[in-house]
DNA sequence: CTTTAAAAATGAACCCGTTCAAGTTTTTTG
DNA sequence: CAAAAAACTTGAACGGGTTCATTTTTAAAG
């Protein structure tokens, strides 16, 4: 009998995982006590400890599903982009934004991002921060594919607009899991005007891009 | 003797404050527990409840007080902003940056972000939002400036480029708060390379604006 | 198959933010 | 000024995440 123990931990584990995804999704991750989700998984409060760092590290294992079913989906889009720079852009972010709420509710979003800025020098945050670091670098490596085809003007450093490309649809999408009344149809609407803008400005001189539209009165 | 009850209260106010600003920039947020601020300001902890309405809501107050000074002192760079593009964005970004450790450690910030984001619906991060909301307006009323001046192509929307340039500021200041050992030094380099590829993109057809620099390749 | 050692499970105890019933101080009323 | 009401203070008690000494289970050694 190879590894009763092993068969064991990877039982309680999954026991675990499964206890807390349900638990977070139905209860939300504040209301859903350690207490619970061990009794559930059929293991003691102190197992639990054994399993998992802590409550937010419990937390990360359910994200970091997501996002990398996420990457892995991004990047079958990066080697055959649509020609038209605003559609690339919204196709590809879309793949991000479409999948996000999938597993997680948007208080798992809030909880997993505020726990990965609150400590970064925690494993679960810089795994979070290297998924995104992987993430910016999916929408520059579009933009150099664009560039290269000529569809994007050549003394552009794609690699740094990518980064503020990213900047951009990450804080969108901040806004996004803040507010619970707000769409995914509702974000994708909000990120395509922003990237109409972008499209605009990046076009290559020969595209036929649409260039953007006039400006609007300004605030403060 | 009009208002002892009043003054008592002011007075109280002031040390609960004063203690939690000392306390949080000496042991940091976490380790700052509310028995010592409490204690530091001579009151008991039920009366602290009765000030503040949990350990976040008094940073609130701290954090606030920084960002309305920022604000300020934004304001007062929309007027007359730099006619170069890259120069004017980076002179007002550096205002946010410049001031941001003044008052606030850096896990003070996170720890405001990270509330701010997990409980969206609390008065805290609703204050939290507005001021962001603030900052990225002054950011669009500068590019509209200098869009009627002419130093920005007419056919851009400022409204939404702002936006665009604060989520990016905004992000990269996250990054900077999430790494103890990057400098504002540092913070202000990234800053000034995001917005040069910008000034670049966005300068008005007859501006003798800095053409940006050569891409880079391109990863993932 | 016993014995010994290592690994893992357990739940009571601890810590700290928060709440609340009871007590105290200030203000208002007559 | 006394009595009643209102406003405020207080610390003990509660709840939930986390820790740790102890016990139990599995693996290894003889």
């Amino acid at each position: 009998m190879a590894g009763l123990r092993a068969r064991q931990k990877a039982d309680r584990n999954r026991r675990i995982l499964e206890a807390a995804g349900d638990l977070f999704r139905q209860s939300g991750y504040d209301a859903a006590r350690i207490e619970d989700i061990a009794d559930r998984a059929q293991v003691s409060v102190g197992t639990f400890y054994n399993y998992y760092k802590n409550k937010g590290d419990l937390l990360l294992a359910t994200v970091a599903m997501e996002v990398e079913e996420v990457l892995e989906t991004g990047r079958s889009r990066l080697a055959n982009p649509p020609g038209d720079v605003a559609a690339a852009l919204t196709g590809l972010i879309r793949v991000y934004y479409d999948h996000s709420l999938n597993y997680l509710t948007k208080e798992m979003w809030r909880t997993a991002m505020s726990i990965s800025i609150q400590h970064p020098e925690t494993p679960f945050s810089r795994h979070y921060t290297e998924l995104d670091a992987r993430l910016s670098a999916q929408v520059s490596a579009m933009l150099r594919t664009l560039q290269l085809r000529g569809a994007v003007r050549a003394d552009m450093d794609a690699a740094g607009m990518g980064e503020i490309v990213f900047n951009n649809l990450n804080q969108l999408f901040i806004h996004f899991v803040m507010d619970e009344e707000m769409t995914l149809a509702d974000l994708n609407i909000l990120i395509a005007r922003q990237n109409a803008i972008v499209a605009g400005l990046i076009a290559g001189e020969r595209s036929a891009e649409s260039r953007p539209q006039g400006a609007e009165g300004a605030a403060e």
